[in-house]
DNA sequence: ACAATGCTAAACTAATTGGTTGACAAAAGG
DNA sequence: CCTTTTGTCAACCAATTAGTTTAGCATTGT
């Protein structure tokens, strides 16, 4: 049962492993090759390659080679699609809360009267 | 080597799958039972099931036991947690987008050039 | 009382994931 | 030329995932 994945299923699957979050936010401060990547996570080096091949197929990194080293560099992109597709639950998450707002106004009332 | 997961490992993963999203959606316009839930999906009632506890598991639903039936609500606030997190980067997709009207400009301007 | 509905739990399967090691290639520096 | 650095690939392993089926329990409706 081998169905196309959305690209939605690759972003959300990408970001939902720490060390790959922790590898993007390290390549908000610019490009790095995947020794780079690697060394604050205590893996090997194949290892970490993996999960940049994750991030690859998820459209969040690009990977040009320069020289003996692959360099890495964020594309940010994707994430914009995964958060357009939460932002329609934003309703609901704001609605929760003037909910809360509201219940907690009338307890407020409540203690008044 | 079990860490505690992060939620946000909890609710990304649980985003990954498009039955759990189709599922979250349908809560949009309310309330439902598992099987509504499951109807759609031309899946056993027990594969649906292990689908509403990892939705429950990352927050994202509250089951009650009304009766027989198990109402099924959303709770989008997990999503708002997840939605801060990507706004980190928003700067990044944004720029992105800068560059590209730049180039845009500029290749405009060439034309008249 | 009985049948149908809604759901869970357990056991199983097949595929995927996250990680390893070992062998290898390609580039850079002595 | 030889060594080091950087990385890939293939094979393997253990754990997890997505799904099934079967059996059973609880509630509702007739």
């Amino acid at each position: 049962m081998v169905y196309y994945s959305d690209p939605l299923d690759r972003v959300f699957s990408a970001l939902s492993d720490p060390t790959r979050r922790a590898m993007l936010a390290s390549l908000k401060s610019g490009g790095r090759g995947i020794a780079e990547l690697a060394q604050p996570h205590d893996m090997s080096l194949a290892g970490a390659s993996k999960h940049v091949k994750v991030l690859e197929a998820a459209g969040l990194v690009r990977v040009q080679r320069r020289g003996r080293t692959r360099i890495c560099t964020l594309n940010a992109d994707p994430m914009a699609r995964a958060e357009a597709w939460l932002a329609t639950y934003a309703h609901f998450w704001n609605s929760r809360l003037d909910d809360l707002e509201a219940a907690l106004r009338k307890d407020a009332s409540d203690d008044c009267d």
